[in-house]
DNA sequence: AGTCAACTATGACTTTTGTCACATTAATAA
DNA sequence: TTATTAATGTGACAAAAGTCATAGTTGACT
């Protein structure tokens, strides 16, 4: 049963809060390559991490997507929390990337324990908190940054959430997150190896050393 | 005296909010061009825009500087409340645009307010939604869109917010706020008159029309 | 009016990135 | 093994954006 899993990862949690997190929510279950959310869906729920991998990406209408960051255990979908308040769409799609498991917990709780439990309150602000500084990064590298950095950038964060040199993606996936095109990538990775940076097999890179 | 205004721009505030921000906060006043926030700065207030109209920019570390939002009569800073709860910093600066006041909140009021006055709490929360939203914008933006449509997107932005077609900005501050260059900038701009999208002063520019 | 500085215009060129075409290589299934 | 498919490599070219040089314009101020 998972929800034990739940004291462990989010250890912060008073008693009574995660009493009531048990009673209340659903635990939900994605195979690795299944989505979570999808772009213009109403949420009505608020999920938390509690196993495996998710990957957050902005989409835009025309269907490119764009990675932004990876969620990990312990951690919770901010955009889920922040269009609690009003009931609003957003164009955001969520992607297991290993098998994962979150709990739901359905929106009409939040407001509740926000002011009932102060342990609540500061994870929903620390998420929030964390979330947008982490696209205030995403923002700076791709209006400063030029594609070699970005790759690079990219790599390195690939590697810290998977803790692994082994970073399991194709050319093509990377182009899309990036969204940048496949020869481009392609050609960076090459100067990378030659660079002795990375080392290239199919369908992985494995990472030797970055700036 | 400028408290009065604070219930114009902030009708939804309870009454008791009102006199508790009253009895505790500062009145701050800017003239246009004065910095509000600068990079790297820790954020001991929270800062509600009552007049005028400030500008929101990221900074990288070589200084390149990028627009982000305005900063309207009856809204907050989205990044001072953010780092409330853990005192941080944050690579963000604010511009006044035009003469500003702002009612300057001590941080340690935050915490207590929220889960006293429901119209506090679901007005903080609703500032970090927005702009959370805001960025997304911006990342779709500059990750999916040519200089073309930023250009226009930029100057339709300019527009809305201050209520004139004519923009007083010369193409050197553009192209910096873009983080692109003046010439590139000076040519869009050129195309763009001569579609009769807008027309162009020294030191500003009057939109027509634009999609 | 004349001077100066800031702003704008523009052609030529470079760099970066994206696109197209096609070759090569590795993994997988028949 | 061979055939097939997906992934990767690469040269040639196009397009967008950035850079450089230089010249023209405008407004502000003696």
């Amino acid at each position: 049963m998972s929800i034990s899993e739940l004291q462990q990862q989010f250890p912060a949690f008073e008693k009574g809060l995660v009493q009531e997190i048990e009673a209340n929510s659903e635990i939900r279950s994605f195979t690795a390559g299944e989505q979570l959310m999808r772009t213009g869906q109403y949420f009505k729920s608020t999920l938390l991490i509690i196993d495996g991998l998710v990957k957050v990406y902005r989409e835009d209408d025309q269907g490119n997507e764009f990675f932004m960051y990876y969620l990990q255990p312990g951690q919770a979908c901010a955009l889920s929390m922040v269009c609690a308040v009003k009931q609003e769409t957003s164009q955001i799609m969520a992607k297991a990337v290993k098998d994962t498991e979150v709990i739901s917990i359905p929106l009409s709780y939040m407001d509740e324990w926000m002011s009932k439990y102060k342990s609540w309150y500061h994870f929903v602000l620390e998420t929030y908190r964390s979330r947008f500084e982490e696209l205030l990064v995403t923002i700076d590298h791709i209006a400063f940054r030029a594609m070699d950095e970005r790759l690079e950038f990219y790599l390195k964060k690939h590697v810290q959430t998977l803790g692994s040199n082994t970073i399991p993606l194709s050319h093509q996936e990377i182009a899309d997150e990036l969204n940048s095109s496949r020869e481009v990538i392609s050609r960076l990775l090459k100067k990378m190896e030659q660079l002795g940076k990375v080392k290239l097999q199919r369908n992985s890179i494995e990472v030797i050393r970055l700036g």
